[in-house]
DNA sequence: TATTTCACG
DNA sequence: ACGTACGTGAAATAT
């Protein structure tokens, strides 16, 4: 059997898979389809052929890209699609990693590369496979060279090969004739000009009677249609041009050695990286990971001797600083209870030399082994975790401030992900792999390492885009308020919130029975797609709109359908009232723990504006615009001795973009007005401030939002039910009376786009990728998510830093009071009935002062004996 | 596991 | 011609 090569076009198929493959994005945002699509079609090739050499060809200028779908706009050449681009450089680094031979040189296309090639590997007596999307690479195809067109058809690559007798079949030419014959119809997407008046159909006809333009030139008289004949002579010049567009070089200068272009191991540790960076999940199971070797395991060292284990301790509290990391046992326990998994030991790490577990056992006590840590953590000012908070929840409260959160670090670097455990940290810092299932033991070793390895680089990462001071002064203080929030946890009436709850079951049945019997069956009124079919079908009502899947039946179309159908009213209050049971009622009953308070979590890690979120359950959206579920709020009390105190912002996010915007037509009026809403209409509506009319003042209060959340006209006039053409009335004058905030927005956009990234007040980044998109939907977006990062941010910032004034301050005066719950512009301070007043000071102060801006940050406070009254 | 709906700011 | 307001989490059904 000869030796086999393969070649690839690479921009060719690139292309090829950035059509065929639906986008995908990896967690950092960037496009990973094109990349996905050209490594499966590769590994198709490669795992057919098992060839001995492999070589890529790029163009190095590849400025422009065509695809099927373009050939038919004549002439004209899209720029290579935004996502598409910037993958280019990820295939080349992704195939240097594999060990794969790339080869491109300036002034010379692909083809011309991939034509020499082929005959130098022809002249060796190789057999060679040229894989392209491109069809002019036909004139390749020999006895020796097969032609390999991908097709990617119902999410399956089929391949079409050529040799050169099939394109003989195929196209009655034979290759050589194949340019002859492109020489003549043109090519528009390739910008070859052909003969004018001669298609596919005459070429083909005029090449397989005379083989090359020349005889056909020299018979020209003899040629059919007259017209084609006309053409020739005409404009022979252009035919022979074509031609010489047409013709790969086969003999272009190079310098290539089959030696560089030896198939190795392409399952390289480096690879493997790129894979798991890109999350190509499938594709990582090529990988033999057995063969991934990082050396630091060497340095893992179980200790289960109690002396050992002081000494250790002793030397990790004058260390430099310590990675620490927890470790449970999960390995009787089922993923979804492994909260209860027990603890089993503890990672430290100092230095590359040792990293060691020390075990709880015989000599070593759970007990002893966490004291043992709490004490080190008082001794050294720099102990690394992932997730603080919830080694404080295993331990017992840390000193925070001798803490580094790799996981709030990298959340800070890096938002918009998921996940940042100490194996995501690893990987994208360190270029470290760990492998998928190891020991709990080695985990923790993995953890603590990397911890203590990454800090100092996720530090500098942190000071060079500007954020260690947020870092350091917001978010570390803040992983002990929300700590001690979580710990506090808030009283819930569980009798209460039965009643209420049967209360709704009573009501939930009257109503399921008569929409069954005005729907004439019974159906699950919760299932969206019976729901649709009953409404719109069987009913036959008017004024439904598509999902995905079906009618939609949201809450916004029910109500148009409400007046006129009684059914849609009643299916209107049984969903409202389904809701409140199964989330509220049922769900918040569950939570509620032996000592009668729900201790909700908070999360610090999971939004891309840098708010908090709540879960377990959510606390942060319990009902309150409707005053049925608002009285759920009643259930909420506090403990004996205590009243609740509500703090708010007033217009917090407004206020905000007054400051930054620096308009002064806004900022006056905040500064005047207490109705800032009222104050918009009657400048926006030219109407005396006192004859603002009711519907003014909505309108204007809704534009306001609007400008919030990145203002579009079609948005504000659907929250306001009006045509797209007055909202978009409504925004022009708004900006007419505000021009600097007109400014500011523009603004914001635009250093978006060339920064990459949008910021708050305080240095909280949000990376915007979607900026970049050539989808004008995903384009959208990212230009309003640019408006309302920072200002939805800067909110979080502010609360934050109030957050830590007040819970600091509480604690300072020993007081009873507590911070318990934080609602992104409200917190509720269950409040020593003998501290009222100096609470109250302390919440106004702390919220008042979080931030200096050119406007007042106004707080409304109001006091209860449960949440519902202190609201 | 994905989709739809809806509660909050 | 396109089709959406920004940021979350939970429950239910459908796949």
């Amino acid at each position: 059997m000869a030796e086999k090569i393969v070649l690839i076009d690479g921009h060719s198929i690139l292309n090829r898979a950035f059509y065929g493959v639906p986008d995908l994005t990896n967690a950092d945002g960037l496009h990973t389809n094109a990349v996905y699509g050209f490594l499966n079609i590769m590994f198709k090739i490669l795992d057919q052929e098992k060839p001995e050499y492999l070589t890529v060809a790029f163009d190095v200028h590849a400025p422009t890209f065509r695809h099927e779908m373009f050939e038919e706009y004549k002439g004209t050449r899209k720029p290579m699609a935004e996502e598409l681009r910037q993958q280019v450089p990820v295939i080349k680094e992704v195939l240097q990693a594999m060990g794969v031979k790339i080869i491109e040189k300036a002034g010379l296309e692909a083809d011309d590369i991939l034509g020499t090639i082929s005959r130098m590997s022809e002249r060796r007596g190789l057999e060679v496979s040229v894989i392209s999307g491109d069809r002019d690479l036909l004139q390749l195809a020999t006895e020796h060279v097969k032609i390999r067109i991908p097709k990617t058809k119902k999410g399956q690559t089929e391949i079409e090969d050529y040799y050169a007798e099939d394109v003989l079949n195929v196209y009655q030419v034979t290759p050589t004739e194949f340019i002859d014959l492109k020489a003549l119809m043109g090519d528009t997407s390739d910008n070859i000009p052909g003969l004018p008046g001669v298609g596919e159909k005459t070429a083909t006809k005029i090449i397989t009677e005379y083989h090359s333009i020349e005889n056909a030139h020299e018979h020209a008289s003899e040629l059919k249609p007259p017209r084609a004949s006309k053409a020739i002579i005409e404009h022979w010049d252009l035919a022979v041009l074509s031609k010489t567009l047409a013709t790969i070089k086969l003999d272009a200068e190079i310098d290539y050695e089959f030696a560089d272009a030896k198939l190795g191991n392409l399952y390289t540790d480096e690879a493997y990286v790129y894979f798991q960076k890109l999350q190509f999940k499938n594709l990582l199971g090529r990988f033999e990971t057995s063969e991934l070797s990082n050396k630091i395991e060497d340095a893992f060292e179980t200790i289960t001797n109690k002396e050992k284990a002081e000494q250790i301790f002793t030397d990790a509290a004058k260390a430099e600083r310590v990675g620490i990391a927890l470790c449970k046992n999960t390995e009787d326990v089922l993923p979804l209870f492994a909260d209860l998994a027990e603890f089993a030991g503890i990672a430290l790490c100092c230095s590359d030399e040792h990293v060691y577990y020390i075990k709880t056992g015989n000599d070593i006590s759970s007990a002893w082994l966490k004291e043992q840590t709490v004490q080190l953590v008082e001794k050294n000012e720099c102990c690394i975790f992932f997730d603080v908070k919830n080694a404080m929840g295993e331990l017992g409260s840390l000193p925070v401030s001798h803490s580094f959160d790799g996981t709030i670090a990298a959340y800070l670097l890096n938002p918009l992900k998921s996940d940042y455990t100490g194996e995501d940290v690893a990987r994208e810092r360190l270029n470290l792999l760990i492998e998928d299932k190891l020991p709990d033991d080695s985990k923790a070793c993995y953890e603590a390492y990397t911890g203590w390895k990454a800090a100092p680089i996720l530090q500098e990462q942190l000071k060079e885009n500007n954020m260690w001071k947020l870092f350091v002064d917001v978010e570390m203080p803040l992983v002990e308020t929300l700590y001690d929030m979580e710990q506090c946890g808030v009283r819930v009436e569980a009798d209460e919130l039965k009643a209420y709850g049967e209360k709704l079951g009573v009501r939930i049945h009257e109503l399921e029975q008569e929409i069954y019997e005005e729907a004439g069956e019974i159906f699950n009124i919760n299932s969206p797609k019976q729901l649709g079919v009953i409404l719109f079908e069987k009913m036959g009502l008017q004024g439904g709109r598509k999902t995905k899947t079906g009618y939609s039946t949201a809450a916004d179309v029910l109500e148009k359908l409400a007046p006129e159908y009684p059914i849609v009213a009643k299916i209107l209050e049984y969903r409202q009232m389904a809701k409140l049971k199964s989330t509220y009622a049922d769900g918040l009953a569950g939570f509620i723990q032996a000592d009668g308070r729900i201790h909700g979590k908070f999360h610090q890690t999971i939004t891309a504006t840098g708010r908090l979120s709540s879960a377990e359950p959510n606390l942060q959206n319990i009902p309150v615009r409707m005053e049925l579920g608002r009285l759920i709020r009643k259930v909420f009390i506090p403990e004996d001795g205590f009243v609740f105190v509500d703090a708010d912002y007033s217009q917090i996010e407004l206020r905000i973009l007054a400051h930054c915007s620096g308009d002064d037509m806004l900022i006056n009026a905040y500064r005047q007005a207490q109705d800032i809403h009222r104050i918009t209409a009657s400048q926006v509506f030219h109407v005396p401030f006192d004859e603002v009319t009711d519907l003014q003042r909505r309108n204007a209060k809704a534009v306001n939002f609007g400008i919030v959340y990145g203002i579009s006209s079609f948005g504000l006039s659907q929250d306001l039910s009006i045509s797209r053409k007055e909202a978009a009335e409504y925004i022009d004058q708004y900006f007419l009376t505000y021009p600097g905030i007109k400014t500011f927005l523009d603004n914001t956009v635009a250093s978006a786009r060339e920064h990459g990234y949008v910021e708050t007040l305080f240095g909280r980044r949000r990376p915007m990728p979607e900026l970049k998109s050539s989808n004008y939907m995903q384009r959208s977006f990212g230009e309003r998510v640019a408006m309302n990062a920072p200002i939805q941010g800067t909110a979080a910032d502010i609360i934050k830093v109030a957050m830590i004034g007040v819970s600091r301050r509480l604690k300072e005066k020993q007081m009873k009071s507590r911070l318990v719950l934080q609602v992104h512009d409200e917190l509720l301070i269950e409040t020593y009935i003998p501290e009222l007043e100096q609470v109250e000071e302390i919440l106004k102060e702390e919220m008042e002062r979080a931030a200096d801006l050119k406007v007042p940050l106004l707080v409304d406070m109001h006091t209860g004996n449960n949440w519902y009254e202190a609201k």
